[in-house]
DNA sequence: CGTCGTATTGAAGAGGATCAAAGCGCGTGG
DNA sequence: CCACGCGCTTTGATCCTCTTCAATACGACG
């Protein structure tokens, strides 16, 4: 056996040898960070405008993937970390037995792939939800302009470590809450995200299905679907399939702490 | 509210406004990585002879840690990296009702504390699961020398990466396997880590408590419990309270993936 | 020797999982 | 344009795993 979870060392799952051929792999367009409309919540956060244009040395290119098509694959050489423009992502890791766990979803100016460093390999999954678009950053080129900037440097290790607090987080939910809290939280940080990305922090459009919702909480479609049926019956949500208003914030968030005392 | 996990920003749990005071905090004494008879399994594992000398400018200071005293608390200012360099901590989450989750077990060798770079603070609370001791790294020194060597640069990167592929084990543990696997899943990676130190692979003993078994795998003291006594009677282990000895490794390891098929 | 913390074990109960069926939206092809 | 099939969702009924509550045992320590 190998395909179980290693809990310290760098998991072994399924190493497929493939080489995955993107089809989506378009001519790059170089791309600027001093003038995209995301450097508040991308890579760039944080540096100082004179900064940012430090980052434009990348010449990073943008790639185009299609709904339901593959970024990178478990097992790809680790080269370009992924900055989304445009579109949602999961990422997702699969044991030899085809159990899928779902590690995360990624919108606009979220990162992906900062798992491939450990081994040189990426070890999930990245898949588009919708149409989108990413940046890919080499990540070679983007030490070498570190190695010159101890700011920038501080920024890509500020953005490692909010992936493992991310995952800290998770973690805790996965381990310690019920049904209803789980639902409630991933409704609650997905409104902040949406909020933070000029969109309603109220109403907006799930772009995952049921049963990826699932595999991110660690539990069955049929549950994810119930609890949704119970939100909307308690008046603290509407919910028609992927279209979800939230009706009472406050209660939505007492959810999440419904067991506590 | 604002205990809830949320799930891509970073985590805002239980600020505690406390300086902690550490009674153990001894006069630092100097240490090198070049003399370190752990300098295979910790930081300067991957770079060679000649740079990790270099790392021996880090001048970093040593700190003994009593059984259940703590070395970091939530929200404490980040300043070091911590390599554990004997016993074993637990780090963990507490939420505002009280609720806890361990994320992670560490022994000889191993980081902690990098959660700490995302806010300046640290997000989770270590303790000494015994008598321990370990060294802690100024992150600020880290990063100066980093900036002069890309190849620790890259150590640093990997070491960040590899705690995020640790979590991602972790959430597909809890997010997919039953109290078997899960117990399985956990002696296994005890069990390969017990033996990288030199120790023995098959016996061992353990350091926590079924409660903190428990919290880190998602399941209560009592499952934990008699899955133990489970695997006894399968002739899987041989268990006397903290003493386990690993009678059928092939099993062990087929109890992960039993569902499999 | 009594007490406290930890572990084990049993019995009962609850929360999700599983199995199953039906509804809905959507694209395809006749 | 409509019929059909497919994928996703909802909902119900039943089952099962793990939790909860409780009692007992064990060892360390004052």
């Amino acid at each position: 056996m190998q395909a179980a979870a290693t809990l310290e060392a760098p998991i072994r799952v399924v190493p497929r040898a493939r080489t995955t051929t993107y089809t989506s792999d378009v001519p790059t367009i170089t791309t600027l960070c001093s003038t995209c409309h995301l450097k508040d919540l991308c890579l760039p956060c944080g540096l100082a405008g004179n900064e940012v244009q430090r980052l434009d040395g990348l010449m990073f290119g943008r790639r185009k993937v299609k709904l339901g098509q593959p970024l990178f694959h478990e097992g790809d050489k680790f080269q370009f970390i992924y900055a989304v423009r445009s579109g949602t992502f999961k990422t997702s890791l699969t044991l030899r037995d085809g159990r899928q766990q779902v590690t995360g979803f990624h919108m606009a100016g979220e990162l992906m792939g900062m798992d491939g460093l450990a081994s040189g390999r990426h070890a999930s999954v990245s898949e588009a939800l919708e149409d989108a678009e990413v940046c890919a950053i080499p990540y070679a080129h983007l030490t070498d302009l570190a190695a010159h900037n101890p700011n920038l440097q501080h920024i890509v290790g500020r953005l490692m470590s909010r992936e493992i607090v991310r995952e800290h987080s998770l973690m805790m939910l996965l381990g310690s809450m019920n049904a209803e809290e789980r639902l409630a939280a991933f409704l609650l940080n997905l409104s902040q995200r949406m909020k933070a990305r000029g969109y309603s922090a109220s109403e907006f459009h799930l772009r995952m299905s049921r049963a990826e919702i699932g595999s991110y909480l660690g539990m069955k479609l049929e549950t994810v679907s119930r609890t949704f049926s119970l939100f909307q019956q308690q008046g603290i949500l509407e919910v028609d399939k992927k279209h979800v208003r939230i009706v009472d914030l406050e209660r939505l968030s007492y959810a999440v702490e419904a067991r506590v005392q």
